[in-house]
Formats: structure tokens, C-alpha cells, sequence
DNA sequence: GTCTAGACGTAATGTTATAACGTCTTGATC
DNA sequence: GATCAAGACGTTATAACATTACGTCTAGAC
């Protein structure tokens, strides 16, 4: 094959590879975060056998802000907001329990708030992580008043 | 035995079980933060044998606001804050990447802005969490300017 | 005394993540 | 064109984190 990895159906960024490719159309067709073995069982029939492969292309994927990986699950996100890649403002997300639908949004204050408390506390941030976990507006309308 | 786990040296609540003391002693003895498994570790000879006694205790412990989970480390503190059991209120952690030591501290403002984030998204909160990784003020001076 | 709820102990298993190794491609340098 | 270095890749094995399932024990309610 001369032209490597054709068919996909977006383009991100004109630099990933074949991997990072796949694993980013994975997260971006999902409707609710996924594992790193969700995503490797999604991409067996392109030809992934192993953990790393899909761990490899998660690392470098949010490293440049394309995915983000959701601490409080162990799961990862296709970046929802084209102005948070790489901004270095922090991004926070709101999780459903539910249904699984993530929100992500930034709110400068907040930045701004653990900031100036790194500040004056002599703390150097280097990563900041944001996740609020509850009902999103479907899900809590749907369980009562 | 007639008196149940005598020998701790400090109380924190008149009605943890064994296992929660033994797991609330070991996180506040600590200077970083633990896993269940060192956790479970440092409980052998205590007679624990099973991650299980240490997540089930765990489990209870920040149930009650005694001890946090860190997300982003898969670990688990001793709550530094008598302020912070159960106001409902949202903590946050600054961690240094490179010793491992902690810092609990609330920001209302931080609180306020997810909120009203929230009730402006129709999203119901259930728990939050806020996160800082970096380095610590003793950490950050001592690797140059 | 009986019943129940909850803590406990144990074994087995499931899930998430990394270490260690060698190969292959690409692009710079000589 | 040969050599070299960097980085993506594939594979196996293993480490680290967490839960399911089941039976026992005790304390308190009735
Ligand atoms: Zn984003
Ligand atoms: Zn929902
Ligand atoms: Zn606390
Ligand atoms: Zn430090």
C-alpha cells in the first residue's frame, strides 16, 4: 500500500499516524468515554492486537489536547473544543453518570482561582484536572423534579 | 479479646470499625500518598491478607469525608482539613509530582463557578474533582530559579 | 430465640497500565 | 549510497488497581 492509512472520514491534524488516526476516529464516533481495551476491542479488525498500540496513540493524542483522558473514570475523550487544544488553560468536564455524555467547557475564572492559589502557595502547576461527576440535564429530568 | 482494637493513637471517629482505624492510622502516619495495595502492605502483620479489607474500608472512610481519593494518582490521603468532612463542599488537592506530598485546601470561589456552571447547564453535581499536579514550593525551588 | 443488617474473611477474577525486547521506516549526515 | 539516530511499531509478559461471589460472624431489633 502506497498511500498509507487512506479512508478515514476526518482530518484532525496532518501529522498522525496510522494508529494515532484510528484511535482518534474511535473517540470521536463514541457517544460516552472509553477504555483503552473499549478502544482496542473497537480496532481489532483494523489490526490491533495489543494494550500499548492503543496506550501508545492515547499518549501522544493528549499530549497535543486532540483526546483527554478523564481521571475519575480511567477513560478517554476526543476533545470537544477546538479552542482548547494546547491553550494551556485548563479544561474541566462534566460527567454523567448515567448516560455517559461528557460536557467539556472551560471556565477562565476557575483557572484563574487555582492559579493564583498556586501562587501564593509557592506551587508550580503543571497539570490541572477538573471533573465533575452527577446528571446531566436529559438524565436528571428524566428520574423526577 | 473483650475490648475490640485498643492501642491507636488518636481518634478520629467514636465508631470506625477495626479495619477502618487500621486504614485511617496508616494514611495519617503517611507522607504521600498510598495505594489500597501499600496500604494493604503495611497491614500485614495487622492480619490483613485481601485488597477487599482495604476497599471496603476505604470505601467507608470517604464516604464520611475521613479520607480523599486522588483520581489522577489512583491513591488515597487522610483528610487534612476538620473543616472539610461532609459541608458538601468541593476540596481540592495540589500534588507534587516529585515528593508525593499534598495539599487539601478549598477554594468557595472554585466551588461556586462549577455550580454555577452547573445550574446554568441543567447538570446536577454529585461530586467534584479538583486536582493540581505539579511541584511543590520546596520541590520547584530546589531545581533552580 | 429469631431475624436482619452490616462488617468480615477468602478465593477467584476482572480491569487498567507498563516493562522489556527487537524490528522497521524515515530523514539527516557523511 | 552507506551510516546513523530518532521514533513509531509489534509482541510478550507482567505489574498495578479493583470487584464479584460466597459463606461466616456479630450486634441490635423484635
Ligand atoms: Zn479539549
Ligand atoms: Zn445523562
Ligand atoms: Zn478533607
Ligand atoms: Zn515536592
Amino acid at each position: 500500500m502506497a498511500d498509507s492509512h487512506a479512508g478515514h472520514d476526518h482530518v484532525w491534524a496532518d501529522d498522525l499516524t496510522r494508529n494515532q488516526e484510528l484511535v482518534l476516529g474511535t473517540l470521536a464516533h463514541a457517544t460516552a468515554p472509553l477504555s483503552a481495551y473499549d478502544i482496542l476491542d473497537r480496532l481489532r479488525d483494523e489490526g490491533l492486537r495489543a494494550p500499548l498500540q492503543v496506550y501508545r496513540a492515547l499518549d501522544k493524542l493528549t499530549e497535543r489536547g486532540l483526546a483527554h483522558r478523564l481521571e475519575s473514570l480511567n477513560a478517554f475523550v476526543c476533545c470537544a473544543d477546538a479552542h482548547c487544544h494546547g491553550d494551556g488553560g485548563s479544561t474541566a468536564f462534566a460527567i454523567c453518570d448515567r448516560c455517559g455524555k461528557v460536557e467539556e467547557f472551560a471556565e477562565p475564572a476557575i483557572d484563574s482561582k487555582l492559579r493564583s492559589w498556586s501562587k501564593a502557595s509557592g506551587f508550580v502547576p503543571a497539570r490541572m484536572t477538573i471533573e465533575i461527576r452527577g446528571l446531566c440535564k436529559e438524565c436528571s429530568a428524566s428520574r423526577g423534579p
